[in-house]
DNA sequence: TCGGGCTTGGG
DNA sequence: CCAAGCCCG
């Protein structure tokens, strides 16, 4: 009997995964391990709300290998130990998996495979969860993109229809004895605050939920609606694909069935260009790996953001700044794990401008608090909206939150619904409460922290100082 | 995946 | 008076 690991780490599923089908093709019966060891990753071990995510889809991916009568076996400890470990184990002949792309993984990624192939064991590396290899879409000059729309246009000419990979119709698993449950990972919080969280189902059944019931009723206003945060109008598959649950490649075949299906004429491309950010974000962090860290332009190395001030990043992160658009996102993070993607560039906008503090203090609290914190789009995120990234996003383009507030959530009922102070007041003042005190002493509702226009001048002032 | 200031043209 | 369009940073 031969046997083949396939050590699962950011591609929890069964359909659609090159490395599980060819190791089941080639070998009588599989071993499904995780491993958990978070310090490889860095200081980019995932956040409490990650790890949240991760216990859930664990148990999932279990549970569906159950129907194979299989379970994930769970280690703990040095990667290369535990799978020499389980290779000692079974007697498995091969190591199967995905790859992944942020440079701490890649480096251990590399140096496993070249301890195990050391050892006679076979490492067989597959594609992951992106649609291209990070390699595969280069500019004429063989040169990695740095502005989205090229990027873009050079990897929608190589997307195909092919059919993502079913799910192995025989996939028959080895038992192995002492590993770990979920529960004894520990990966749930201490003190419980994803009561919340209660709205997603992690793993790949949940993520397909969410494909259909996204392809029944959004699709088809999915230009206007995404835009709305008030509304499910986004797919809100993010933290899904970054689980590796599902992949482009799938969301990319359920849309196109459903619009197939569908009597009306949908155009699918707004929402496959969004999935292009996600592979961008990716392609960005393979070619230049230090952008977690560091200014991908450079001449913000000598901008001047204001010193941490530990109060005003409280207030911003408990959603109490004072400016209801940006308050409801925040509160929307805290209570669910995830913010509408546009509310995202309106707290980091009035943060990394109009609050003038360094990108990374945001970055990092999204690390801890997003269900779908991935290093590759947190990264590209941050500094595309504090004009430090790759794509020429103009240091100016500040965002006004009164105006982006009354053009996208024009009733209020985002702001209703996660800032319930203000639940009662008019649409015509909801989005900038301050215009009328006594609003402010009737709900309690706090004094803005910045003067928007004063500290958009002061940026802007900034700014011009840096380029001198 | 912008905002603000300006012009234009209709009311 | 105001909305829409345009330009510039």
């Amino acid at each position: 009997m031969s046997t083949a690991i396939v050590w699962f780490r950011r591609d929890l599923r069964l359909a659609d995964h090159a490395a599980l089908t060819a190791a089941v093709k080639d070998y009588d019966r599989i071993v499904p391990l995780y491993i958990d060891a978070p310090e490889e990753e860095g200081e980019w071990s995932p956040g409490a709300a990650a790890r949240w995510w991760l216990h859930h889809s664990l148990g999932a991916l279990d549970g569906a290998l159950g129907r194979f009568h299989g379970r994930l076996h769970i280690g703990r400890g040095a990667s290369l130990e535990v799978l020499r470990d389980v290779v000692a184990a079974t007697g498995a002949s091969a190591v199967y998996w995905s790859r992944l792309y942020e440079p701490e993984a890649l480096r251990r990624d590399a140096a496993i495979e070249r301890a195990l192939t050391a050892d006679g064991v076979d490492v067989a590396v597959h594609r992951g969860s992106l649609w291209r290899e990070p390699w595969e879409v280069m500019t004429r000059q063989d040169q990695p993109y740095k502005v989205f729309t090229p990027f873009w246009r050079s990897l929608r000419a190589q997307l195909d229809d092919a059919a993502p990979l079913p799910v192995p119709p025989s996939l028959r698993c080895a038992m192995v004895a002492d590993g770990l449950s979920v529960d004894e990972l520990s990966l749930l919080p201490g003190v419980d605050w994803t009561g919340g969280f209660s709205e997603w189902t992690p793993g790949e059944a949940g993520a397909a939920d969410m494909l259909e019931v996204f392809g029944d009723d959004a699709v088809s206003a999915y230009t206007e609606a995404r835009d709305l945060p008030a509304r499910h109008g986004t797919s809100r598959l993010s933290p899904h694909l970054h689980w590796g649950e599902i992949t482009p490649r799938q969301v990319a075949a359920g849309l196109r069935a459903q619009v197939a299906g569908s009597r009306r004429h949908v155009d699918i491309e707004p929402y496959l260009r969004q999935l292009g950010w996600r592979e961008f974000g990716h392609h960005l962090l393979y070619h230049f790996p230090k952008t977690p860290t560091e200014n991908f332009n450079p001449r913000f190395d000598g901008f001047h953001w204001k010193d941490c001030d530990a109060a005003i990043l409280r207030r911003w992160q408990q959603g109490r700044t004072g400016i209801p658009i940006v308050d409801a996102g925040m509160r929307e993070l805290w209570a669910t794990g995830w913010m509408h993607n546009r509310v995202r560039m309106l707290v980091a906008s009035l943060l990394t401008k109009n609050l003038r503090q360094h990108w990374s203090h945001g970055a990092r609290w999204f690390w801890d608090t997003l269900v779908d914190a991935d290093l590759a789009n947190n990264s590209l995120g941050w500094q595309w909206v504090a004009g430090s990234g790759a794509d020429e996003a103009p240091y100016f383009r500040i965002f006004n939150p009164v105006t982006q507030s009354e053009k996208f959530d024009p009733d209020g009922a985002y702001i209703r619904r996660w800032v319930p102070e203000l639940a009662d007041v008019p649409a015509s003042r909801i989005h900038a409460p301050w215009e009328d005190p006594a609003i402010l002493r009737r709900t309690g509702y706090p004094v803005p922290l910045v003067d928007l226009k004063s500290s958009r001048e002061d940026a802007l002032a900034a700014y011009r100082r840096t380029r001198a």
